[in-house]
DNA sequence: CTGTGTGCAAAGGGTTTGCAAGTAC
DNA sequence: GTACTTGCAAACCCTTTGCACACAG
């Protein structure tokens, strides 16, 4: 539904452009993370740099989240309501399927708090997981 | 010392070359991990490729270890005695400094054991943090 | 001597930057 | 009308591949 992602644009007061729609519409439409080579698959026509420059405005308003997977290329996730522009609320794990090559969000699994050592001080914490995902394992 | 290097090579009965002592050679003296553009720093004048072909081998033979780390280039570390050609132990955290952009192994903090949902297998989980290290916070 | 390592050239993928034209509001 | 978005060209970084020569064992 194209009112959803209007929706998301104006609540996060960014403009609201026919590239961005697009994007969003896949983010909503897709389980695993998604890469910027997928969108540019599913989206094509649509340049490849803008591409990077919507996920990058999406990521700095709290819309959608990095997930830090291990492979050479960023994925990124839909944020859940209770990410905002300035906090982002991503303490789960992430699946990386080694066959695949997908990403998923387990929510199930949460990132563990950690006690570094003295004079460490952390801004984040990324569990990762790789392996054999559900649809590969059938 | 350049016998410790000679023998970690011989042990792993991988070809004695000069370049792969002077690697080593970096590895031993280095306590963060190490990327490739790092040793292209220290060891200028030595081939890229060759560089990149040392890693590769080293990493195949469990003299060091990906340490995956969030970022788009890789870091090796030295892996220890338990390492051996197929079977890594790596368990422990990293901990990748945003500021001075290096990476640490926090053997204190173990990768924990996670309950992954039906249909899923793991081959290997990898946990990261991010924040600021030691050197950084003084 | 034989198989492996090294260096060079080239290419491929991911990502960023600069600029001019187009468009949301 | 103005500030933001888009598209195109170009560049940058990381990494891999192919081939010829050099060298460890």
């Amino acid at each position: 539904m194209k009112h959803q992602a209007e929706h998301i644009l104006a609540d996060n007061k960014i403009r609201v452009t026919p590239v961005r729609l697009k994007v969003l519409e896949v983010f909503l439409g897709h389980k695993t993370a998604i890469s910027h080579s997928m969108l540019e698959e599913k989206l094509s026509g649509t340049d490849r740099v803008t591409l990077y420059r919507t996920l990058k405005s999406f990521e700095e308003n709290g819309i959608i989240h990095k997930a830090v997977d291990g492979t050479n290329s960023a994925r990124y996730a839909l944020c859940h309501v209770d990410c905002s522009h300035h906090q982002h609320v991503d303490n789960h794990a992430h699946f990386h399927c080694e066959i695949c090559d997908s990403t998923n969000c387990i929510q199930e699994i949460e990132v563990p708090d950690v006690q570094l050592p003295e004079g460490f001080t952390s801004s984040s914490t990324h569990l990762i997981i790789k392996g054999i995902c559900k649809n590969c394992n059938s």
